[in-house]
DNA sequence: TTCATATGTTTTATACATAAAATATTTTTG
DNA sequence: CAAAAATATTTTATGTATAAAACATATGAA
């Protein structure tokens, strides 16, 4: 009872902080790149699969549904950021990449990016924020593996 | 250098973390009572102030646009959760307060929520949830400082 | 008073987000 | 092989989300 208090109260933190963060992020994203974090995400993913990936995986991988991501692949292909391109022995299946354009510009947003992080985080210390990344890290593999036992 | 890639794969794990949780939480909500994240978080605001809110000021607790209220309030007030008063003395301002029935219905869906995040977090002791939740506290307090620093 | 400005809310346009239905293609199976 | 089942994507309907415009009302200053 007193438990769950303390944990409901450190939930409404966590959600307060991360909450924050994202705005400002957005917010920056929007001012200094016309763009949003929902793009970024995806370009990041597809930045580390440089041959593409299918919209499933795509999906899997944001952990969003696949009509969402047939929005946001839309948006970034009429930019020339990402294109569709068939998949040699599947004609239902499209792999998407980032265009050499998308590349470039991925790589401009991700370095200014991981300097907002640095700022917003900078009450940190480089040793507290590994600590706490670790004990992230557990909980999220326990929840992963509730997950599992759940589907069961 | 260093540093901010710690801080920045921090971030990206607390995303992770709070993602999860959350879609969680809008998971069980849907499943049982058929709501949403943000249509328990205008309940919980509106029932601790039971004489009710101005849009403007439910807008500001919420930290959501303007908009975003009209349309939420609207969905609840169809329902009988939630009701729009006239402000006495102002006739541009509209009260938004919970039903009897809407504060009746909210307490069933906070008792559950506590439950469920209490699940969800059950990986941490008390201890370490008020250790980190005041860790966390502090960190929301540098920025809304550095918010107003910025304001200037 | 009256007019400019400020305040409070809603509307509009756009972008995510989901679930569920629809469509197209492949694979399996009888 | 043909029908059924499975897979991959898009479309549809609905609910957040924002910013910006529109609207109504209040308040201030000349």
């Amino acid at each position: 009872m007193t438990n769950s208090k303390d944990r409901l109260r450190l939930w409404l933190r966590l959600l307060k902080i991360t909450r924050g963060i994202e705005s400002r992020l957005r917010d920056a994203l929007r001012r200094e790149f016309d763009s949003t974090l929902p793009r970024f995400d995806m370009m990041a993913a597809l930045s580390r699969h440089p041959e593409g990936l299918k919209m499933s995986a795509l999906s899997g991988v944001l952990r969003v549904s696949n009509g969402n991501v047939t929005g946001i692949v839309d948006r970034l292909s009429a930019e020339g950021l990402a294109e569709r391109m068939p998949v040699p022995g599947d004609r239902r299946a499209m792999m998407v990449r980032l265009t050499t354009e998308g590349q470039a510009e991925f790589a401009r947003q991700a370095e200014a990016h991981e300097g907002w992080v640095n700022d917003l985080l900078g009450d940190f210390t480089a040793d507290e924020a590994r600590t706490l990344a670790t004990r992230l890290m557990q909980l999220a593999e326990k929840q992963d593996k509730k997950e599992m036992t759940n589907a069961l």
